[in-house]
DNA sequence: ATGGATTGTGGGAAAAAGTGGGTAATTGTG
DNA sequence: CACAATTACCCACTTTTTCCCACAATCCAT
């Protein structure tokens, strides 16, 4: 599905273009409705078409009210779930509270993640890549532990 | 059906504005009538569209009254359970029996959460998320159970 | 290369949403 | 019945969002 980088810029009002090749295919499968919401991972955020946002969201509302650990990935995904859509430059707006908890500003990374994107700050973006790039590297690391599986 | 997040403030009178993106939907699934109680699991107030309502209140209907928990679940519920109506510009008032149990002071949060909203205070939903957050971070923590069977 | 189209970026103006407060009506209480 | 307290309705102001247009950079084909 999705996959790839782009670089592009957040301006003052909290707009981010969406790069020009994923368009017609989110316009295709979504309409160009799209959910943005934290990622309780790693504090960047994903972008979801709608109809990708939705399975989520099914499996959320399974989940149990009385288990605390439950409710509050419930509360979380959704609570920070915000639709979006394409405007007419392809842009969509991202809320004031999801850019502070991503800490992005004015240079922001896109990353195409199969069924969602991730939009990351660019410098924390880089650290990370950097601190895993260089774990790998090490003979005993954990990250080189999920690759060994994988026969890439 | 609801998601998302709202900062909106709680004026001097106890009125709240309802994000404008919901009310269509409330005036159209409920004719604009909503009812509010407290959420007995965490310190925070739950608003239902009446139709919502009436399938918990069912549901509290058959709980049994001699399981000391569900006899309180259902005292608490139906007994401060308050129908509103959105008024002309779209807020409800918030009782003061509620917003005291809430904590709710100028600052509020509102939380689309499915079939209903949560409101909370701000600073409480902040600390809740932190804390989240926190353990979802850690590498060995609980709450990624909760993730984990969402195939996010 | 060069001109034209597309993409990324920015900003102004109009519209809508959110906020606050005054006054009248209603409720409950002594 | 009179009074105080609460609620409903109305109007006004401020902030945010949306819509539209303009420019710059890049890509593409001639």
């Amino acid at each position: 599905m999705f996959r790839g980088f782009s670089s592009v810029s957040l301006d003052s009002k909290g707009r981010l273009a969406i790069p020009s090749r994923f368009r017609e295919r989110l316009v295709e499968i979504a309409g160009g409705c799209l959910v943005q919401t934290l990622n309780p991972l790693d504090r960047s955020l994903w972008l979801y078409p709608l109809p990708e946002w939705d399975l989520i969201e099914e499996k959320l509302a399974e989940l149990s009210d009385f288990d605390r650990q439950s409710r509050r990935a419930k509360q979380m995904m959704r609570g920070y779930a915000t639709d979006c859509q394409l405007d007419s430059h392809g842009r969509i707006l991202v809320p004031a509270e999801l850019r502070d908890y991503a800490q992005l500003d004015k240079q922001v990374i896109i990353l195409g993640q199969g069924n969602k994107f991730e939009i990351w700050n660019r410098g924390s973006w880089e650290e990370q890549r950097d601190h895993w790039l260089g774990m790998v590297g090490d003979e005993e690391g954990t990250p080189a532990d999920a690759l060994q599986s994988l026969s890439l």
